[in-house]
DNA sequence: GTGGGATCGGTTTTT
DNA sequence: CCGATCCCAC
């Protein structure tokens, strides 16, 4: 027996044991999972199986990274040989070797959303559909339900009950949309984010003889973050654990948080209808947390009732009470948070390391960021707007596409006319037009141009560009895709053009794309030989292989540093992390649980386990806080606090900064009137077409002394003074404070501003 | 076809 | 507030 046993509680112990025939560890946060999962893995190795028939399903590249080095420490480098990665990376390593029997090719690209949204616009507008009626997002999402769903094009149309939902949607079209979209993808063969699930799901179907080959593979399937599995992802491992039915699913129903890309919790109750002669271990003891945060954790989950039963307790200590803190605005409740922050390390020898910020949405890391910074205290943003999905880096990514796959539509509109090259709208819809009734890609129209009715100099430049690019491929074929891409980079003039922009922004681009160019140099000069048998998955360190690998970062993949910093991160990104000190910040209804959520029980519940999944990260410090307003789109909005604050127990809160809340009322004046620098000279109603006239050269001492010269305006915003103007510039918008009478303070934005020449 | 200004619209979470 | 898109003058 392994001395690693030791270290394992009871329960704990069963699960890594059980290695044959259907398990489910019902794992709570902080239960040890990960843990469990390594030495499960380390057990099976060394009673004898072969790494190389493990698949292990985690939830980030990261994730799985890390596990293998465990397992390697225990076990050795065979470890090296266990199949493991995200859902979507490990789906697409098998589609690598099978697409072209599905009609793909081997290195087919890989559409992100921001691609997939931008087709699907385009193919509403060739339809001349109104954009209105058919939203890009929404179209989108349907056929994202539709493909997690493993419902094909044709089915989508047969299928009565989606038809009767469209029609009453008002939007017949859906299947048309749909099936058109899919023709696309093809023709370029590209595959979005879902497809990785559905084409390898049809390719198992399919292909009797593939379906065959892997299940006798991988002998043994581990499912992490089961509860987070769609559809289409549990059919495939459904499938491929047929023959042994060596199958371990770990999850926890409770955070179950993404329901909105097709995620249900149904996968657990089918798994236990699916394998009767299931093993169910509950790993209910938390290691991670302080008596009180679970308490509040436990306090929280029992108001939904859709979940499965189990308790969640701890033997650590009490720990602190969780601090609640209340500020007027956003901007104060970062800054309280920063304070907090700064204090903690004091007084309890915490490093930036130790601290998290969660929030609902990325848009409030914002505020955080500014209050972060003005103390001096190092931060990181996972999430949000990517490396990879900034522009430049997506346009010097978009020729490297087009080179891999000549055939990628959404690569080759991007760039077509960028640097400018003389094809303008009228050339790329008539190409497009062509494309669409050959039924072929447009590069393969460009090719033989000669064989259209476009001539001239519009035909030149698309045979200009065409030939470029196949030097492109040329050269990747004889140099390596780090020398490609900066005669990429140089040759397309697109780094001279972002050298000359002085500007911040235009510096900062161009040190952007420095960085692309060394992470692929990386990249392509790490190791190319692995040990073992594993020639069938050889690391590949093509310029494909590069490419994708980078569509399937997740936000947790995404490049630690190893500074000392606090971490910020939307709570979704915050899944399996822990953190001594945590802060959920926003919490306010209509944000956390947010407006979008608050259609059906079951999507206000979806908030709640986020909420816990949020508080469960927490080790020992937890702070909660909320702001009484809060900017939105622009707006100072008054808001409610959270009903899940309610839900936690009065005993183990403690309010923070009780003083400095009787200070409110001054600070919050304090915080909001800016530096008035120009007065509105004009009278009338403000518009966007009629801009209200400021006087440049004014300089106020008495903001408050400024009015609203219209009675239009008087009407609108009652008699109010105003107290600040913001932002003012040239035809620029312009925020205006207007102190109203009995009334909450309230900013609107309401009127263009133009400065007096 | 190009570039800039004006206007409009979207704002949850992610692979 | 920010980005996409529309519209217009060159």
């Amino acid at each position: 027996m392994s001395s690693y046993l030791n270290e394992l509680n009871e329960s704990q112990q069963q699960a890594v044991l059980q290695i044959d025939g259907p398990v489910m560890i019902v794992a709570g946060p902080g239960s040890g999972k990960t843990r469990v999962l390594t030495y499960r893995i380390a057990n099976m190795i060394e009673k004898g199986i072969d790494p190389f028939s493990i698949m292990s399903l985690t939830f980030t590249n990261k994730a799985a990274a890390e596990m293998r080095h465990r397992i390697e420490k225990i076990c050795g480098n065979e470890a090296r040989n266990i199949f493991m990665g995200t859902f979507h990376s490990v789906f697409a390593r098998l589609l690598r070797i099978d697409a072209p029997k599905l009609g793909y090719p081997s290195n087919f690209t890989i559409y992100d959303s921001q691609d997939s949204l931008s087709l699907i616009k385009t193919i509403v507008k060739e339809l001349q559909l109104n954009d209105k009626t058919y939203k890009a997002n929404q179209v989108f999402s349907r056929i994202s339900n539709a493909k997690n769903a493993l419902i094909s094009p044709k089915a989508y149309k047969l299928d009565a009950e989606i038809m009767s939902e469209d029609m009453q949607m008002q939007k017949p079209l859906m299947g048309q949309l749909y099936e058109i979209y899919a023709k696309r993808c093809f023709q370029s063969g590209a595959m979005d984010f879902d497809d990785l699930l559905y084409k390898t799901y049809e390719l198992l179907v399919k292909f009797p003889e593939v379906l065959y080959h892997y299940q006798h593979r991988f002998k043994y399937l581990m499912i992490d973050e089961f509860q987070d599995t769609n559809f289409a992802q549990y059919s495939i491992v459904k499938k491929i654990a047929d023959v042994y039915q060596n199958i371990c699913a770990v999850g926890d129903d409770a955070q179950s948080i993404y329901a909105f890309r097709g995620a249900t919790i149904e996968n657990i109750l089918n798994f236990q209808k699916d394998y009767p002669d299931l093993r169910v271990f509950k790993l209910e003891q938390n290691y991670r947390s302080t008596k009180n945060i679970v308490k509040a954790a436990n306090h929280l989950i029992v108001n939904n009732k859709n979940q499965l039963q189990k308790t969640i307790w701890t033997d650590n200590g009490d720990g602190e009470a969780i601090k609640l803190l209340k500020s007027s605005s956003d901007n104060e409740e970062a800054k309280l948070t920063a304070d907090l922050i700064f204090e903690y390390k004091m007084r309890h020898h915490l490093k930036n390391n130790d601290f998290a910020i969660l929030y609902r949405t990325n848009a409030q890391s914002r505020s955080y960021e500014e209050a972060l910074r003005r103390l001096n205290i190092p931060y990181v943003i996972y999430g949000g707007m990517s490396f990879y999905q900034r522009k430049e880096i997506k346009d010097i990514i978009a020729y490297l596409r087009i080179t891999v796959n000549h055939n990628d539509e959404e690569a080759w509109r991007r760039i077509i006319n960028y640097p400018v090259r003389g094809i303008g709208k009228t050339t790329v819809e008539r190409v497009t037009v062509i494309a669409n009734e050959r039924e072929t890609s447009i590069f393969e129209v460009c090719e033989n141009i000669y064989t259209t009715d476009i001539t001239g100099k519009a035909a030149q430049n698309l045979m200009a560009f065409t030939m470029m690019i196949k030097s492109y491929k040329t050269m990747l074929d004889k140099q390596n895709a780090f020398e490609l891409a900066t005669h990429i980079a140089k040759s397309s003039g697109i780094l001279k053009e972002l050298y000359e922009d002085k500007t911040v922004e235009g510096v900062v681009r161009y040190e952007n794309i420095q960085e692309l160019l060394n992470g692929i140099k990386e990249f392509s000069e790490e190791d190319t030989v692995e040990e073992g048998h594993e020639e069938e998955f050889s690391v590949d360190r093509s310029l494909g292989a590069y490419l994708q690998n980078i569509t399937l970062l997740t936000t947790q993949d995404q490049k630690a540093d190893n500074n000392d910093s606090v971490k910020m991160m939307t709570i979704h990104s915050a899944k399996g992390l822990e953190f001594p000190a945590v802060f959920i910040g926003g919490l306010e209804e209509n944000l956390f649980p947010s407006s979008m959520a608050l259609y059906s029980r079951e999507e206000l519940e979806e908030e709640r386990r986020l909420f816990y999944v949020a508080v469960t990260r927490a080790m020992t410090y937890l702070t909660l806080s909320f702001a009484t307003s809060r900017y939105k789109f622009g707006n100072l909005q008054y808001c409610e606090p959270s009903r899940f604050l309610g839900e936690i127990p009065k005993e183990i809160l403690a309010m923070h900064g009780e003083d400095k809340m009787k200070k409110e009322e001054a600070m919050f004046d304090e915080d909001f009137v800016a530096p008035v620098k120009r007065r509105i000279v004009n009278t009338g109603n403000f518009s966007a077409s009629r801009p209200a006239t400021v006087d440049p050269n004014f300089q106020a001492d008495d903001p408050s002394k400024i009015l609203v010269g219209s009675e239009v305006a008087h009407q609108r915003f009652g008699n109010g003074k105003v107290v600040a103007i913001d932002g003012l510039g040239v035809n620029k918008m312009a925020t205006i404070f207007f102190q109203g009478e009995g009334q909450k303070k309230l900013m609107l934005k309401f009127a263009k501003l133009k400065v007096l020449e």
